[in-house]
RNA sequence: GCGAGCGUAGCUCAGCGGUAGAGCACCCGCCUUUUAAGCGGUAGGUCCUGAGUUCGAAUCUCAGCGCUCGCACCA
């Protein structure tokens, strides 16, 4: 301990008009000082845990009331609750609650005086035998105790918990601390991405990594955000798609399957469903088409929810929602028929689109295309009614400039988007391999961009010049991580499933 | 970016022109088989920030900051 350290923890009488807060703090640091003139390290460096708390609540289930084991156990954890000054206390650690139970039978003189020294909130292990007690509560009989990490700062309220939105994001460890839920949630996230990440390999798929510092921002239709390198002196953007690195991979045949699930940067608005970096999982199969994608999605979906829900029968918020395969399967322009009685395939002209689009009472800008109309219509007219998952095939070949042409119709490109819930959660292809027809549609895209569109895609030379080498046909496919992890948590928020959601900076 | 709502003690919330309130947590005392909270007592506030209206503003008005929801953009 320095002499700064003394300085900082001598106890010092609170000044009377300290707020609250401040008085609560210096009094734990008070009990810290104290800690230490005992010599004891407060900040110790480790400690021998031997069961989790929930591992015990399982293995002593059938413990009767009143029984005592003479079983030895080392726990440890945050002191969540202390009732009779300090001889019951509640230790929470990540898998869940116990009773720590510190009688002055089984304490030293010492200990006793260090149980009143503890706060909740501190972070103790405890050594002691496995008890139920008279009231059914599993507890460890304690016969020694040590202080592994002292807190300073008082916890929420235990029975309201912390409910406060934007503290529970800003101060995510607090809402870790305080809500079980958002701990169930973040770890079901791991499980599902260890699963996803599990299932792609099993699959034959290898994991790859490309920039995500990018000087053409492209592989998708969105704002970037712009960033720069001092020594290049050269402005970069942050990545808004792998896809174009990802496919001169399968250009150069690292491998014939390859995936990369990371995060992606848009700079675009933030919302429930919406947060500025995001997870996306991107694939590509060589020699395989968006029907072979199609079948992957549902195959991945029903493996991990099965694997970590151990169900494909899911619930969010009032809706029930089957991810058994097979899934549903519609053309865009065959779900608009259904739905409007309007068949687009059979409307020529971008003008006569617009027109049908203003008699279903979609607005569509003048200088709309046909497929921009198509899509607005199937948007505003059908999205939010797909519950069930179901991919929609064959998208316009207009908005689709990564997409190869359908091989039966040369207005589609073979695509697919699959919604459940009413959200986008896949989105796939048949890979546009053709250099001519890819350099075509950049070319389009830069069109739009000089006439007003900034998420226009942008010209990539050197993807082109890959293609020219020659790309086998391949199949590609998108993942919304944090929306499927939405679905399978049955979360309203993005940000409850992001365990550090963008923020504005206080 | 636009619209609506919210911001009071460490936490959860009342109060809505007339001296700032409660419960829990904290602190003190009692208590050693309690469990949202053992029992009793004390203390605790730039009422988000700034301007304005008013004799007087947590309360009304305006601006700013932050958050939430909706719309726009999008996954």
């Amino acid at each position: 301990m320095t002499k700064d350290d003394q300085d900082m923890t001598t106890a010092t009488p609170p000044e009377t008009d300290a707020s609250q807060g401040d008085r609560i703090r210096q009094g734990r640091i008070d009990k810290l000082t104290q800690w230490r003139d005992q010599g004891i390290n407060p900040y110790p460096y480790t400690f021998d845990k031997s069961h989790g708390n929930q591992e015990l609540q399982d293995k002593y289930k059938d413990l009767p009331t009143g029984e005592e084991t003479s079983d030895v156990v080392h726990v440890a954890g945050r002191i969540m609750a202390m009732r009779n000054s300090g001889m019951f206390i509640d230790l929470q650690d990540p898998t869940g609650k116990l009773q720590v139970f510190c009688h002055k039978e089984n304490l030293s003189e010492d200990q006793l005086a260090g149980v009143k020294l503890l706060d909740i909130g501190d972070l103790i292990g405890a050594t002691g035998t496995v008890r139920r007690t008279p009231r059914g509560e599993l507890s460890i009989k304690v016969t020694d105790f040590k202080l592994l990490g002292k807190s300073l700062l008082p916890l929420p309220e235990k029975f309201h918990g912390l409910t406060d939105v934007e503290t529970r994001y800003r101060q995510r460890y607090l809402d870790l601390i305080m809500n079980p839920e958002s701990r169930d949630t973040l770890l079901k996230r791991s499980l599902l991405v260890t699963e996803i990440r599990q299932f792609m390999i099993a699959k034959g798929f290898i994991e790859v990594e490309t920039p995500m510092l990018q000087g053409i921002a492209g592989g998708a239709a969105a704002k970037p955000f712009i960033t720069h390198h001092n020594t290049l002196d050269q402005d970069m953007f942050l990545r808004i798609a792998p896809e174009l690195y990802l496919k001169r991979l399968i250009v150069g045949g690292l491998a014939e399957k390859v995936f990369e699930m990371n995060r992606n940067f848009r700079n675009e608005g933030i919302s429930p469903r919406h947060n500025p970096e995001f997870t996306m999982l991107e694939l590509y199969q060589a020699y395989a088409d968006y029907n072979d994608m199609m079948d992957l999605a549902e195959e991945l979906v029903e493996a991990v929810a099965l694997k970590v829900l151990g169900t494909t029968e899911i619930t969010f918020g009032e809706h029930t929602i089957s991810l058994k395969r097979p899934w549903a399967r519609k053309t865009m322009i065959g779900a608009v028929l259904e739905e409007t009685g309007v068949d687009f395939a059979k409307i020529e002209t971008a003008e006569d689109a617009r027109k049908a689009a203003k008699d279903l009472g979609v607005q569509v800008k003048d200088n709309e295309s046909w497929g921009s109309v198509v899509e607005q219509v199937f948007e505003v007219k059908i999205e939010e009614s797909l519950i069930q998952p179901i991919h929609i095939t064959d998208y316009p070949r207009d908005i689709s400039p990564l997409a190869k042409e359908h091989r039966d119709n040369p207005r589609l490109v073979e695509r697919f988007e699959t919604r459940i819930n009413g959200w986008e959660v896949f989105n796939a292809f048949s890979e546009l391999s053709d250099p001519l027809d890819q350099r075509g549609r950049f070319e389009s895209q830069l069109e739009a961009r000089e006439a007003g569109d900034d998420e226009a895609h942008q010209m990539d030379e050197d993807y082109v010049t890959a293609l020219e080498y020659g790309m086998p046909p391949t199949g590609g496919m998108g993942i919304g991580i944090d929306r499927l992890i939405m679905l399978l948590t049955n979360s309203a928020n993005i940000r409850d499933v992001i365990a550090f959601p963008t923020l504005k900076v206080k």
